[in-house]
DNA sequence: CAGCAGAATAATGTTGACAATCTACAATCC
DNA sequence: GGATTGTAGATTGTCAACATTATTCTGCTG
């Protein structure tokens, strides 16, 4: 008992050396930065001013340049040489886009989890429905919001899959870039579980094809209730 | 007529100047390290050495530094904190991964394609055709791998995409980190662009779901003769 | 001789300074 | 008055030096 204790103790810390080793300014920086931006702290089409930037945190420019670079593999900043780099600004075209190629990896996961999924994640995915259901209920819009992420998240992680989630993921903040709250209204949240649970259903009985149907139609669904908020 | 001529020039002049402007240090040495990693000259797996690099094509290390981290958002390296970024080594799981996020979105710019393809656009796509008949006629792969990638970028371009686009030509690099010749031998050649008429015809008679279908299984065949080749 | 401290070496991380470029505004000319 | 040129300030691009971290080699100890 003794030993399992401190064999736990010592795999944690040497997972928690392992993940401050990896931290350094650049990513610290990249994270921060994605969160302002998420967070509309930094507004669409504004310039990252490198040096305003890097006198806020405390660091030099270049941990700061380095991190506006990395944010572009998620597509949430544009470059202009000798100009700065710029929150990108989402056209209604390419955001109804993002949503199609979502639609389609989401589908993707959603297919491989229904093969993947042992006993545990089905439990915990009918947790995650029965909280979503709560909020909805409580017409708890923030709290139905960031269930949500994490519902679409676990599932991505059952998966096993492994750029497709970084891919689903990425497109997931770069629509976030237009701060726009599609789920609002009890109905609207209620309606929008109903279809997580067709998801998780066919999840549960391992039907693949149906799963991946179910998971894209959930975006797609997504995508004409933005198009009809407009 | 010489005042056609000299606003051809002017525009010539304009759309130079734009591009070089658009050129920076980085840029260049993110494009010539791509070429390098595609073209073998730098192995998956190894290290990125900055100072070296920078050495080698008379540069300073940050111009080299943010280059590499540049070449994350191609998934063509990974970065490890203190340790450097190394050339990508892809397991047989993700290559099949890619090919099926390919398969994916390449038959979604099909499927626009076969909307927004105008006369000029069918035409070439027969071009195209032609020529890569020829090229498997004479067995001639090299010339036939060319003009594939060029196919499906024309493609690409005509499907009016901007993020599934870029997204298809980063997983096309991302998939050439194998460096594994998948069309080999005059037969093969020939079956896969039979697989390209089907494509070309679907779009020709504007056939968004035909289309979509054959672009997908077109890359899901890739996959498979991926696979049968190990 | 195996295995392990500890120094030496090499690489990356970070910084501040300087060069090149862009932007905005004022002075000039027609 | 309007357009154009020139200049000053701000911002990005690049560089070389220093700090920190990883790796390798060496010599010691059992």
């Amino acid at each position: 008992m003794l030993r399992d204790d401190t064999m736990e103790m010592r795999t944690d810390i040497r997972a928690s050396v392992q993940r401050l080793r990896q931290r350094t300014l650049v990513t610290e920086v990249r994270d921060e930065l994605e969160r302002m931006i998420l967070n509309g702290e930094i507004r669409s089409g504004e310039r990252l001013n490198e040096a305003s930037l890097a006198d806020q945190l405390g660091v030099s420019r270049s941990p700061v340049r380095e991190a506006a670079r990395s944010l572009e593999r998620e597509g949430l900043v544009r470059t202009v040489a000798n100009k700065g780099v710029f929150v990108r600004d989402l056209s209604l075209e390419e955001a109804a886009e993002l949503y199609d190629l979502r639609a389609m990896i989401a589908g993707y996961l959603c297919g491989l989890a229904a093969k993947h999924a042992d006993a545990d994640a089905k439990t915990e995915l009918g947790t995650f429905i029965a909280r979503m259901d709560e909020a909805a209920a409580c017409g708890d819009e923030q709290a139905y919001f960031g269930l949500n992420l994490e519902f679409h998240d676990y599932i991505a992680t059952i998966s096993g899959a492994g750029r497709a989630v970084a891919l689903y993921s990425s497109l997931g903040k770069e629509v976030r870039l237009m701060r726009l709250r599609v789920l609002s209204g009890a109905e609207s949240l209620a309606l929008s579980n109903t279809e997580h649970k067709r998801i998780v259903a066919a999840i549960e009985r391992g039907d693949a094809d149906a799963a991946r149907a179910e998971g894209g139609q959930h975006h797609t669904n997504g995508k004409r209730r933005l198009l009809e908020t407009l």
